[in-house]
DNA sequence: TAATTACCTACTATGTCAATAGGCAATTTG
DNA sequence: CAAATTGCCTATTGACATAGTAGGTAATTA
């Protein structure tokens, strides 16, 4: 199972801001893609997704850019996979059509629910900050190499 | 992110065995395709995985097909999981190549890995027939429709 | 006014997935 | 032995989503 590069860059995005951002000021979308060395088109696609999910705000023109709503220490995992569309795993055929009570159904709701779960308790628990905190710990030194 | 049929028709057809094999007889890829309504000739390419992953064992020729290889009380979920290629989650390009500290990498590794572990922790813990058990109790008297 | 930025829409190439298909090898049963 | 059944191996294909490209418009600021 591979996660999409659309999670992997909303997800480094929305760090990149909470990391350059000064006093809530926005951070530009072509800065972004320069110093994460992403596309700046399809990053703004992505931007505006976790715009309308709510997570940043948008500012037009000159000196404009992206800016989280909420501090880092208000914003859940759960709520970033969600709004990329990547909170829960399901099978290709939505379960349950027709109301027919086969085995595949029963499997499937069964084991993808309880897996779900087992993801979003994580997800839930942890704040971007927190996050972002421990990846500093786990990383050790080398986290000053690419932090201005 | 959605889950491959490839996973959904393993657990699918593991289960199927652990229902239909009586004693540890065979059940053989026609009769779980027919009885799950699902491909035979793909079936049998999944099946194949299974076997080299050493969770069953095939029988060839009339009266053949498979049995689990121990009883269904011994395979545990993340075994199933990772058989199908699907244990873990990962993103696109594998992270840190050329040893590079780039802050896209550090977010990965981070993020994924402690993704990866919510879900294991809970594949680990259950057996595949713990898993049938909970799915029968949660599907109540229906469980009897389907189960000759 | 000119530059910068977000935003919107359409298009496209690539790759993976989910099969389909055909044939061969092994085994059992009559 | 013969025939049917079953697993196994490999190649091919159609559909679809992903990941990006491209071009233009609207807002904002210096």
């Amino acid at each position: 199972m591979k996660v999409s590069t659309k999670v992997e860059y909303g997800m480094l995005a929305l760090t990149d801001i909470a990391l350059y951002s000064d006093n809530g000021s926005s951070v530009s979308a072509p800065d972004i893609a320069e110093r994460q060395n992403i596309s700046q088109k399809y990053l703004e696609q992505i931007l505006t997704h976790l715009k309308q999910a709510g997570l940043i705000r948008a500012q037009k023109g000159l000196r404009g850019g992206y800016a989280l709503t909420r501090p880092a220490d208000a914003i859940r995992l759960s709520e970033i996979l969600n709004a990329l569309d990547t909170g829960i795993l399901e099978p290709m055929n939505g379960t349950g059509k027709d109301g027919e009570h086969s085995l595949r159904d029963a499997v499937n709701t069964c084991l993808w629910a309880k897996i779900n779960r087992a993801m979003l308790e994580f997800a839930e628990s942890k704040t971007l900050s927190e996050f972002m905190q421990e990846c500093r710990e786990q990383m050790a030194g080398d986290w000053d190499l690419y932090i201005i």
